[in-house]
RNA sequence: GGCGCCAUAGCCAAGUGGUAAGGCGACGGUCUGCAAAACCGUUAUUCACCGGUUCGAAUCCGGUUGGCGCCUCCA
């Protein structure tokens, strides 16, 4: 069947093929830096990177650009509706725009990296991209698609029939101002209610270029434009952002780069619905406000909040709560155990080009000799059907929570089977092939106190043997408060950390 | 005021006309010195509510309730 993917504009999903075979071009419209990002932000993300994947898994080259946005621009809601977003930044924390955007941008990669997300190739500032935007103003104003107005130039959407085809809006319907994020003086500026900004002279805002229309600062929109044409080129395969999006953003981008490039500037447009948390939209005032680090820092392991974000499709409702987090990371660890477990009785982590992660588990690797190993071949019917099912519901427009059950299934198959050997080295390597898609399997580094913990792994041996159980139990807890998980198996004890 | 989405077990969540996937949790069992892991079994006569269409509805239609999004610089 071949990928699929509900495309925005289509309103279905339909056959995803890129323009150019083999090749993907994919833009993600990124964070904008004058915060943290909360993990909502972060489903879109993932939602990039699940594309990124799945198209890779299938054997197509991606080039992968996502915006970081630095300019500022951005006001704040409610309360402080009107002050721009880095402004107030700025203000609280007595930094200059330039440091607060740095920081953000930093602990933004690191939020990525915590997720498990893969670094596209390029994350272009808005903030180095200015020259190009006024070029790209310049260009409109020369078609008369912009004009002037005041202090401002302003995109002219009569000019752009296709406004509102993304959005599925009709011009007629919208309510000019209901969003509550416009001001009586800027509507009075426009020849529309739609028209949008280009460009703002203001030579207090906090970050200001020249511009041949003065000081000031470029309209939102402009970035995602012209930093997809510069790195991708005029059409892109690929378009991602949350629903919020949809409009005006995503909608103003294509009218203002269509009419200069004179092509398609997106064939498919995804995004992701909101993710709201313990029951309702997540809000600084209710505590339901979540960031990556902040969970770190509570314990909760990165891989199981991307467990428990791409777990459930990206355009139906989701709902984060720390119970559903709690899940998630057991969820996580069942498939991580899996993968050890039958590495294990395989003999060691797949061959000489070391697929991944040598367990830390010392001891007593099964000898491929060992009883009770299923027949050669037994697992063959499970192991096709695992991948002909994980397969087709990633294709689906990325049905993940289909392509979970179908691990789960396949792995309660091979548990019951119980091989080594070949057959186990088989069942570890299909979970680290769909693996390249979930992302939730660890490099395990060896810790400096692994030696210390062999010692006392043995040493319970002894009490064990010499029915010390007190001594032994009392070995393992110590080691439990540790993180640290120790198994008593067929082969002899084994551990790993948790 | 306009446009749109969602509602499935204690929790997370597939399924969009043919008789309820999967995960977490819980309970019982096998295994174990005891555990853990793994496996087996139980955990929704029912899919927010009320009507309708149909041989048949969680799935289609109408209405109600609740939640969410956008309406022109919030993923």
């Amino acid at each position: 069947m071949g990928i699929r993917f509900q495309d925005t504009m289509a309103g279905k999903v339909i056959d995803f093929e890129p323009l150019e075979p083999g090749l993907v071009r994919m833009y993600n419209c990124g964070p904008t830096v004058y915060t943290y990002a909360h993990i909502g932000n972060f489903r879109a993300f993932l939602l990039a990177d699940l594309i990124r994947r799945l198209c890779e898994f299938r054997g197509l080259e991606v080039r992968q650009v996502m915006n970081i946005t630095d300019v500022g621009h951005m006001t704040v809601d409610t309360d402080d509706a009107g002050e721009d977003k880095m402004e107030k930044a700025v203000r609280q924390e007595g930094k200059s725009a330039f440091d607060i955007a740095r920081f953000y941008e930093a602990a933004f990669l690191a939020d990525l990296d915590a997720l498990g997300i893969q670094r596209a190739q390029v994350y272009p500032r808005a903030s180095d991209h200015v020259a190009e935007m006024i070029e790209l103003v310049a260009a409109l104003l020369e078609k008369g698609i912009a004009y002037q107005a005041g202090d401002a130039i302003l995109f002219d959407i009569s000019k752009y029939p296709e406004y509102g085809r993304l959005s599925h809006k009709r011009l007629e319907d919208l309510q000019a101002g209901a969003g509550g994020r416009l001001t009586g003086e800027m509507l009075d500026q426009k020849r529309n209610p739609g028209d949008f900004r280009l460009w703002k002279v203001d030579p207090a805002h906090v970050l200001q270029w020249d511009s041949p229309w003065g000081r000031g600062y470029p309209g939102w929109h402009l970035e995602c434009s012209v930093m997809a044409r510069k790195y991708l080129g005029d059409t892109l395969d690929i378009h991602t952002g949350g629903e919020d999006n949809i409009f005006p953003h995503h909608e103003s981008e294509r009218a203002q780069i269509e009419p200069v490039t004179g092509k398609p500037f997106v064939r498919y447009w995804l995004h992701t619905r909101h993710l709201m948390a313990e029951g309702t939209k997540m809000s600084k005032s209710l505590g339901n406000f979540y960031t990556v680090h902040g969970l770190m820092e509570e314990g909760f392991d990165p891989i199981a909040i991307r467990y428990l974000l791409i777990s459930t499709h990206y355009r139906a409702p989701a709902n984060f709560t720390k119970e559903g987090l709690k899940g998630a990371w057991e969820s996580v660890v069942r498939i991580r155990q899996f993968v050890r477990r039958m590495e294990e009785a395989a003999g060691g982590p797949g061959g000489a080009s070391g697929s991944g992660a040598a367990p830390t588990s010392g001891t007593a690797a099964a000898p491929e000799a060992a009883a009770g190993g299923a027949p050669e071949g037994s697992i063959a019917p499970a192991l096709s059907d695992f991948e002909q099912t994980f397969g087709e519901a990633v294709d689906d427009d990325l049905n993940m929570s289909k392509a979970f059950a179908a691990v789960f299934d396949f792995m309660r198959e091979v548990n019951r089977l119980e091989p080594t050997g070949g057959e186990a080295r088989r069942a570890a390597e299909a979970i680290r092939r769909a693996d390249r898609i979930l992302g939730l399997l660890a490099e395990e580094k060896a810790g400096e106190e692994d030696a210390a913990i062999d010692a006392l792994v043995a040493e319970r041996q002894a009490a064990r043997k010499g029915r010390d159980f007190a001594r032994s139990d009392q070995i393992r807890d110590e080691l439990a408060t540790r993180g640290i998980v120790l198994e008593d198996t067929p082969q002899g004890p084994r551990w790993y950390r948790k």
